[in-house]
RNA sequence: GCGCCUCUAGCUCAACGGCAGAGCAAUGGACUCUUAAUCCACAGGUUUCGGGUUCGAAUCCCGAGGGGCGCACCA
């Protein structure tokens, strides 16, 4: 089919409904203008047919009459799923619809393929998420959850540059693995004959980045994780992570939750969020409160790092918690934490003062050194931010390399290899620097009230189909 | 990776051991104000795939594949 490469497209379908709102039924505003989009629905009644097109801003009625329109035949023979630009008069009909009446049109292309029930549109989770194209029109819903999360990133863009935050990439290939405990998808580079890694976190090329003097940096990007998929996991994900030079994870709280305020104002105009018909608000001025405090809380017990560990095992124990030869009293008050307490925060909250023994990249606390100044943000049960004032004496962080790599040779394949070259990084010296990590995925989700991440993922990963 | 559930026409769904059906879409037709238009007609299927049980299988059983939800891992 002959098909025009280009179309003098000058309305949307929206601006014309607030442009021409005040016209009364059956009158003619004399404006012609020309619009484009698809004909999701079409009636025809003898010389009259009446078509819905639908733009990227909205829906607007075609109105065609075989004495004006041009080529009325073909008009009322158009496919649903069809785009077409017409040109016309910008008219309201006598039963009340604004419409554009159809003089001349054209197909743009022809859609030959089904967009699915007119009314029922596509349930069939296969078919959508592998052909998302399909999806954003037989279901309003989608299109409105993934324009929330490029509304997020856009938020979240504006307010950090705002506050004089630089945007930088660092690579996605990596030589080691780091800045996060994850197993990592591993490719190779033919040239260099080197195998190499997809990044599990931007975390220590963007510190070297503060040890090059930017004192803001952030860095929103696709990060990779070789693990499970669910409802709230996707391999690929992307994280916003940003560092400020002399701040501390006080200073880090307070930025994360005013953010979250911030997107949420800007993309729902409230921060009253309704998740999954529950309520909750991101109103600043979140609890703070020691993982030590809510696991103790949560068992009924006074519990810390300096709980002897036999008590710590009998307790994780009771709660179906298998302890590993490998853990210390600081892992064990994190799993119990994870076993009690996580799951029941449903209005946000920072947790904070983790172990030492699982931060291995997190500055020690002031007041005791088996502890962190780390902060994990929770809201709706599930984790949405990480942040800490970041170790930056190099010879600790050659120390916490050193216990990772004793995890690791003892089995963990998620312990964090040695980085020297981060370390020699150090060497030139990191200011006192605070650092934030936020899933961006979960944020999306909370944002556009989805159960699950691949709502809020144009191309979610799927199973290649194999041929049998 | 493990467990449970699921797969029927292009789409949404019936039929649940006894002749595979409807609505929408598509195709042909009627209709000068429709709104998921309506009406008439026509067409559409190795019931995801491969085995098995049975006189008879979309339906029961086994295996494979895709998907959903839990668990585990994690954000």
């Amino acid at each position: 089919m002959n098909t025009p490469y280009s179309f003098d497209h000058d309305a949307y379908a929206a601006a014309l409904h607030e442009r021409f709102g005040h016209l009364t039924d059956g009158e003619e505003s004399g404006v012609t203008v020309k619009v484009a989009g698809r004909v999701m629905l079409l009636r025809t009644q003898g010389k009259l047919a009446f078509g819905t097109l639908r733009d990227s801003s909205g829906e607007i009625q075609l109105f065609a009459l075989s004495a004006v329109a041009h080529e009325f035949e073909a008009f009322t023979k158009l496919h649903l799923g069809d785009w077409v630009g017409v040109e016309g008069e910008v008219v309201r009909t006598k039963r009340g619809e604004l419409s554009v009446k159809v003089g001349f049109w054209q197909v743009l292309a022809e859609a030959r393929q089904n967009f699915g029930d007119k009314w029922a549109g596509i349930a069939d989770f296969d078919l959508r998420y592998r052909h998302r194209e399909a999806d954003l029109w037989a279901n309003p819903e989608t299109r409105i959850s993934l324009t929330r999360r490029s509304q997020v990133l856009q938020s979240i863009r504006r307010n950090l540059w705002d506050q004089d935050f630089m945007e930088v990439e660092t690579p996605m290939l990596n030589g080691i693995p780091t800045g996060a405990a994850a197993r990592p998808f591993v490719t190779h580079h033919n040239a260099l004959g080197a195998e190499f890694f997809l990044r599990i976190a931007p975390e220590l090329w963007l510190k070297r980045l503060v040890v090059g003097g930017y004192e803001r940096v952030f860095e929103m990007g696709r990060v990779f994780r070789n693990e499970g998929i669910s409802p709230r996991h996707n391999p690929e994900f992307t994280m916003l992570e940003l560092y400020v030079a002399y701040w501390d994870y006080e200073n880090m709280m307070t930025l994360t939750e005013e953010l979250c305020a911030k997107v949420a104002m800007d993309v729902l105009g409230t921060t009253e969020i309704t998740y999954q018909g529950r309520e909750f608000s991101f109103k600043t001025g979140w609890p703070r409160r020691s993982m030590a405090e809510l696991a103790s809380e949560a068992v009924g017990e006074d519990v810390s790092v300096h709980t002897p560990m036999d008590r710590l095992t009998k307790l994780l124990n009771d709660r179906d918690v298998k302890v590993h030869a490998s853990w210390g009293a600081g892992r064990c008050l994190s799993e119990l934490f994870e076993a009690t307490a996580e799951a029941d925060i449903w209005n946000p909250m920072f947790v904070t003062e983790h172990p030492l023994e699982i931060s291995p990249l997190a500055r020690g606390h002031r007041r005791d050194p088996l502890l962190t100044e780390r902060f994990e943000a929770f809201a709706t049960g599930r984790e949405l931010a990480n942040g800490f004032s970041e170790l930056n004496d190099p010879d600790v962080q050659r120390a916490r390399f050193e216990d990772q790599a004793r995890l690791a040779a003892a089995g963990d394949d998620e312990a964090m290899q040695i980085d020297h070259d981060y370390i020699k990084a150090l060497e030139w010296g990191l200011p006192p620097t605070a650092g934030l990590g936020i899933g961006i995925d979960r944020l999306a989700m909370l944002i556009a009230d989805a159960s699950n991440i691949r709502e809020v993922i144009a191309f979610p990963t799927l199973k290649p189909i194999r041929e049998p």
